[in-house]
DNA sequence: GATTAGCAATCTAAGGGGGCGAGTGCCAGA
DNA sequence: TCTGGCACTCGCCCCCTTAGATTGCTAATC
C-alpha cells in the first residue's frame, strides 16, 4: 500500500504531467503544491513510486513521467468526483436541447462538442439495434421490371433496396403488394417473418425474401462507421509533434479496423471503461487511452461515445464529459424513438 | 516563345521534381538525359527560364524547381496525350463492371482507388439534381400524433422526416392520405406541386407543405459532403514531412469551407480543369494543386471528381485518371438511374 | 552567336565539441 | 524519518567547421 504522501506524489505528477506535458521534477512539486516536506523526501518517495513502476523518467537525470500503471491508479483513485465544471455543463445542456431532427445528423454535432470539451478526439457510434421490427415497407416502381422497396424499421430508420422482378408490375399492383405484405409483417422481427406461414404470391415472396435480408443485415450490423471529430484537437498536442507520429496515428485511423477492436469492448450500461495504453487489444492504438461508454438501452437500441487521446490526457474531464454525454445521449434517444 | 530545348528542359524540370522531390541540378539534366549540350549550356537555359519566372530555387546554390507558372506551361502542353497505362486500365474497368446496389456506398470504393492511383487525395462528391422530381412518398405512423413522411425521389434517393399532426391519425388513414397525394403529386417538382390548385385537407395541407419544404432543401444543396480518401497518401508525400505543414491541412481539410470554394468551379460537361497553387481562390489551397472534373448531366444529376496534391503532382497520371474516373462514373450513373 | 570548360562564390546539411541547466542520488547530520 | 548539501549525469542548444553540391561568371572555342 502506498502512503498518503505516496499517493498524493502519484496524483501531483499525473495532474502535472498531464497539464504540462513535461516531466515533474521534484522541485516542482515541492515548489508548487504544498505538501511540508523537502524536495529531497519527495525524490525518496518518488524514488519508491518509481521502484513500483507507477512512475518512470525519459532518461536518468530528468523528472518523472507516469507509467501504464500510474495512470491506472490515478484512474481508479478518481472515480467519483466526475463532474463537469458549470458552465461547461450548460453548454452541454444547451446543446441536447436543440437536440431535433435528424439523430444522427446531431450526433455529429455531439461530437464534436465532446471533443471540443476534452480537446481530444470524440468518438459517437450511430445507434444499433440487434431485433429491428419492420414498421411500414413500401414499394416504388422505378422502370418497367426494377422497384425500389423502402423500408421504415420501429425507431424510424429508413433503409432502401433496389428489386428486379421477372415481369413487368405497375406501381397500382406494388401499392396493393405493399398493403398486404403491412399488413402482415408489420411490427415483426426478421425471424417471426419467417416463420409467419403466410401463403405467398411469387412476388410476395419474392420481396419478403428481401426484406428480411435486409432486416437481418441491420441486425447483424456491428456499430455503423462512429463519427470522429476533434482530429486536429488531437493532434495539436505535443505527442504527436513529429510528422511520422502523426501519420502513423493517421494511417491507423483511415483504416476501420481500430473501431471494430473498440467496440469488441462489452461495456455494461452506465459504466465508463478507461483503457490506458498497453491495455488496447489492438496494438495501434496501444500508445492511446480511450475512454468509452454506452449509450441507450441494450435491448432498444445502442451506440458508443467515447474520447481518444494520448495517454496524458485529462482523465477527470475525459470520464465526466463522456458520463454526461453517455447518459444526455441516452434520454435524447429515448424521446427520439 | 521558348526555344525546343528550352521547353524540353522545362518539362524534365518538372517531371524530375515531380519524380524525385528534389530540385533539379543542370548536371544531372545533362548525364540523365541525352540533351547533346553541356551542363554549361543547360545553366544558361535554366537562368533563362528562371528569369521568365516558369522555373525557381529554394536558395541560391541550389537546383530548380517549378513555379506555378512552370507547372502551368506543362500542363497546357501535355493536355492531348492523357492515357492511363494499360495495367491501371483494367484495373479500372474491373472496379466499374462490380458497380452495383447502392450507389453512394460504391463512390466511396471508386474515390479509394482513384487515390490509390494517383498517390494523393481523391475527392468524390455525390451527386445532385437540381430539380427533383417526387417519385412516391410513405407516411408511416409512429405515435399517435407522430408520423414519418418517407420521400422517394425520381433518382431513388430516400429521404425521411418526422411530422407531427394537430389531431391522433391511424396509419390506415394516413395510407388513404398517402395514396391521395401520390396520384396528385408523382412525378411533379416542388414548384409544380405548389402550382397544382388542388382542393386540399387540412392534413393533406400539411403533408404537402412539408413534402415540398423538402424537395426544395434538396434542390438547394449544394454538392453534398464528398467522399476524401487517400489522406495518409497525400501526407506521406514530402512536402509535408513537417508536421505543422500536416496539421495546418488537416485543419484545412476537416472544416468543410474548402470544398464549397471547390465546388463553385463552374466545370464544363467533359472538362478536366487543372487548378494549380496560387489560382486556388481559397487561401488555404494556395500550396495545393486541384485536378477536377464533373460527373453525369447536369440536367439529370452530377457531381465532382478530382485529385488533390501538392503542386509537385504527377500530373499526367492525375489527368488522365480524373478523366476516366468521370466518364466512367457518368456511365455508371446512367445505368443507375 | 552559341557553346563549353574551368573556377570562384555561395549556400545547405551534417558532424563535432563545449557549456549550460535541470534534476537526481547519496550521504551525513538533525 | 526528514533535510541540506553536493557531486554526478545527461539531454539540449549553440556554434563552429567541413564537405558537398550547384550555380554564376568569364574567357576560350566552335
Amino acid at each position: 500500500m502506498l502512503s498518503e504522501r505516496r499517493k498524493r506524489i502519484l496524483r501531483i505528477v499525473v495532474d502535472d504531467y498531464v497539464a504540462e506535458a513535461t516531466p515533474v521534477a521534484s522541485n516542482t512539486i515541492a515548489y508548487n503544491y504544498d505538501l511540508k516536506v523537502s524536495p529531497a523526501t519527495i525524490r525518496n518517495d518518488m524514488a519508491f513510486l518509481e521502484e513500483q513502476g507507477y512512475i518512470t523518467r525519459p532518461h536518468h537525470s530528468a523528472g518523472s513521467i507516469p507509467t501504464d500503471k500510474g495512470y491506472r491508479y490515478y484512474v481508479a483513485s478518481i472515480s467519483g468526483d466526475t463532474e463537469l465544471p458549470l458552465a461547461e455543463e450548460y453548454l452541454v445542456y444547451d446543446l441536447f436541447q436543440r437536440a431535433e431532427e435528424e439523430f444522427e445528423q446531431w450526433l455529429r454535432l455531439a461530437s464534436a462538442w465532446l471533443a471540443y470539451l476534452v480537446k481530444n478526439m470524440a468518438i459517437i457510434s450511430p445507434v444499433r439495434t440487434h431485433q429491428h421490427r419492420l414498421k411500414h415497407l413500401g414499394l416504388v416502381a422505378l422502370q418497367d421490371f426494377v422497384s425500389l422497396l423502402v423500408l421504415v424499421l420501429c425507431q424510424a430508420q429508413v433503409r432502401k433496396q433496389i428489386l428486379s422482378f421477372d415481369k413487368r408490375i405497375t406501381q397500382d399492383e406494388l401499392t396493393r403488394l405493399a398493403n398486404r405484405l403491412n399488413a402482415a409483417y408489420s411490427g415483426m422481427t426478421s425471424s417471426e417473418i419467417l416463420a409467419s406461414k403466410t401463403k405467398l404470391s411469387l412476388e410476395e415472396e419474392q420481396v419478403t425474401k428481401c426484406l428480411v435480408d435486409m432486416i437481418d443485415a441491420e441486425d447483424r450490423l456491428e456499430y455503423g462507421k462512429p463519427y470522429l471529430e476533434g482530429l486536429c484537437l488531437m493532434l495539436s498536442q505535443p505527442e504527436f509533434s513529429s510528422s511520422p507520429k502523426m501519420l502513423s496515428i493517421l494511417e491507423v485511423l483511415e483504416g476501420g479496423d481500430w473501431f471494430r477492436h473498440v467496440s469488441c469492448q462489452r461495456i455494461c450500461e452506465g459504466e465508463t471503461r478507461v483503457i490506458i495504453g498497453g491495455e488496447n487489444t489492438e496494438e495501434a492504438l496501444q500508445g492511446f487511452s480511450l475512454v468509452i461508454s454506452q449509450y441507450g438501452m441494450p435491448e432498444k437500441g445502442s451506440g458508443l461515445v467515447g474520447v481518444l487521446g494520448p495517454k496524458r490526457m485529462d482523465y477527470v474531464r475525459a470520464i465526466s464529459s463522456v458520463n454526461r454525454f453517455s447518459s444526455l445521449l441516452s434520454k435524447s434517444l429515448a424521446e427520439y424513438i
